[in-house]
DNA sequence: CCCTTATCCGACCTGTGGGGTAGGATTTCT
DNA sequence: AGAAATCCTACCCCACAGGTCGGATAAGGG
């Protein structure tokens, strides 16, 4: 298994704020409670709570205090890749523990320090990262909220 | 993180035997002792004992026992891919829990029963085992002994 | 002003699996 | 016979995923 529910968790939260923003104008709507969200998605609140926090630290979400407040997306669900969104989740992806990644596109393995002997194994982590940044940042939230939507169509979202 | 060092030491095995076994003329040779791999790579035996299980049941490699026996790839490195070294060694490739593989590049995801609503992300996790599976898929051992003789090349095999 | 509703925050708990060890049985070569 | 290797099973440790709990803080409504 490669993600763990966090990221499945995560993912399945940002959709729902994304659906139910409806099409842009989600500055005015009122904010989504947690609440709502953990019994729509039969999830743990207090378990989504640790969650949307990270998202709130990497600034995907914002979040309303107080009394009918709640949780909205901090841009338009189209300009938020999933990359993003994921790595708020689970931290860097890195293929391997001993990857790092340093800059845009740069990868660079701790083992490199031991003589080049032990990474025989870079170049394939290099291309599997590349596959897996490729899948993630190429999709938008935007693509699956419109993804669910068609998938869910007979049970639309309440509003 | 996503895969775990059975993923690597796997691989690093994996490398190491395509090493020796030269160019060609595998069944020649004579077989490669796990203790030698281990010396060289500075990994645990009893554990790399674990791992080439694995690979010897996927019938990647080859075993001989007794005195001067060892380990040898099946087949010549440039006919396998690294695809099937990991998924011998880490299990079925899933981006989540959720997922199975039930053919060919057709997935399926059991949260299918609950209504879609929960698949949300199935989109997402389908483009990514998408980029893992093309990257594993298209690399070949012979790929990683030749990126590996290169870049250790002030320290040659012995043999 | 207080009550309700919500976000926020940190401590805590529990099971599973990664990562590794240990010991011995078996096979084959010298 | 004995050394050198694979093979096999059982076991151990602990970090972390996955989740709970209690409470602090903030805002709106009467």
């Amino acid at each position: 298994m490669l993600f763990s529910t966090k990221a499945e968790y995560g993912v399945r939260l940002m959709v729902e704020l994304g659906r139910r923003a409806g099409d842009g104008l989600a500055d005015e709507a009122d904010p989504v409670a947690l609440s709502s969200v953990a019994e729509a998605e039969i999830l743990p609140l207090s378990y989504l709570e640790h969650l949307v926090a990270k998202l709130r630290q990497a600034e995907l979400v914002t979040s309303v205090r107080g009394a009918h407040g709640g949780y909205r997306l901090a841009r338009p669900a189209s300009q938020i890749q999933m990359l993003d969104v994921v790595q708020a989740l689970e931290g860097p992806i890195a293929p391997m523990e001993c990857f790092h990644e340093v800059r845009e596109g740069r990868v660079l393995c701790s083992h490199e320090a031991d003589g080049d002997r032990a990474c025989a194994t870079k170049l394939l982590w290099t291309r599997v990262h590349g596959g897996i940044t490729k899948a993630l940042a190429g999709t938008t939230l935007a693509d699956l909220v419109e993804f669910a939507d068609q998938h869910a169509a007979r049970e639309p979202v309440a509003g």
